[in-house]
DNA sequence: AGATAGTGTTGACGCTGTCAACATTGCTGA
DNA sequence: TCAGCAATGTTGACAGCGTCAACACTATCT
């Protein structure tokens, strides 16, 4: 709470660790993210992350965290852009969602991932993630209500249309779509083709 | 060659070293992988496997083309069975796909993943990947030719499906999906509402 | 049989995450 | 005001990691 920035104590060393582990996720990766590196960046001793976080595991979950709140925002940004608009809403949800991911590789990956945290459940990332995509579905089921979708369990509408979006997130991330590809077309074709395939009436 | 397993030279050390690796990857991922534990599990010294890959990234790359080679026999073994039959063809790609990644959830990672593999691009695995990929596009210019799906550029139609169908496995396999959701059903469900939505005739 | 190339081992280096012991600081209550 | 305590940061140490150089063993070719 001091604003000294002085010599021994830091001042706020737990936040300045969350926003300099995220930017050094997204300039090269989670590999480069190292608890000494982190410290010599931030002109502080290797094992002074530890007073703040419980291991390394802990601090990359809590800047994933950190990236899910991130994209809330952007995804409660298009709700109130358009108020309840048409079919459109879920398509620019769709559009929000991968943009996303490919401004924030590391973060996205991190934040959907197995490999850098440790393996045990994680209940505090778990119930973020959950919470996204319960809201996903009271889209659906809102749409179902308005009859331009069909009506089937809009859970499993959720998990198609999440996985489509994450899947072209997930090829674009990690190079597998030539470079050649227009991107934003790509992306919108992946959005038509879903809700043409969800669209009521045969 | 020779078919000793005497005491210093292996016998086919190589092999062994891929087999071994591939199944930790599947035991507990990537990152239990470890040039010495490999020695140690084989009976062999922590550096042996230098002699037959340059790093430890090499060795992942081969057992990850290993995994292409493998998902590549499953799909063409779909092939075979359904010579030339309707659109179910392309649901059943999707379905063995996905159960591919299911069942090998370690392999897949390492074979759509940059995070284990070293950063440079690797000419060799890129390739086999592509071919995959042109054999699903070739699938839909044939689709196109029956017109049973929307003319348009077969290339993105690749890429939506194959969008759709990894980020579902991708799901499944990071346990980001709740475990009483119908696994089956909803792989059906993605391969339906792809078709839907690519089908011909508005 | 002796040379040579292939294969495996050992020692060493710097890197990593992490813990215990210690140092310094800020805050709280007498 | 100041003693003491909790919070925060540092240093030393340890085991494990990937990797290289030097060395050891073995199969094979002449």
């Amino acid at each position: 709470m001091t604003l000294d920035g002085g010599a021994y104590h830091h001042g706020d060393l737990r936040a300045a660790l969350l926003t300099e582990a995220a930017a050094m996720i997204d300039e090269g990766g989670t590999s480069i993210v190292t608890m000494r590196a982190l410290g010599r960046r931030l002109g502080v001793s290797r094992s002074a992350a530890y007073r703040h976080f419980a291991d390394k595991s802990a601090l990359l979950v809590a800047v994933a965290t950190a990236g899910f709140d991130h994209l809330r925002d952007r995804l409660e940004a298009v709700g109130a852009d358009v108020p309840d608009a048409g079919i459109g809403r879920l398509r620019q949800f769709g559009e929000v969602y991968v943009r996303f991911a490919l401004e924030n590789p590391g973060h996205y990956r991190l934040m959907y991932g197995k490999e850098a945290i440790s393996r045990q459940d994680l209940p505090e990332l778990r119930e973020v993630a959950n919470g996204l995509f319960d809201e996903l579905v009271r889209v659906f089921e809102s749409y179902q209500r308005g009859s331009t979708i069909k009506r089937q369990d809009p859970r499993l509408q959720a998990y198609v249309a999440w996985g489509a979006v994450h899947g072209l997130a997930s090829l674009l991330i990690e190079g597998q779509i030539l470079t050649d590809v227009d991107v934003d077309g790509l992306i919108r074709r992946t959005t038509s083709t879903l809700l043409d395939g969800m669209r009521a009436g045969r």
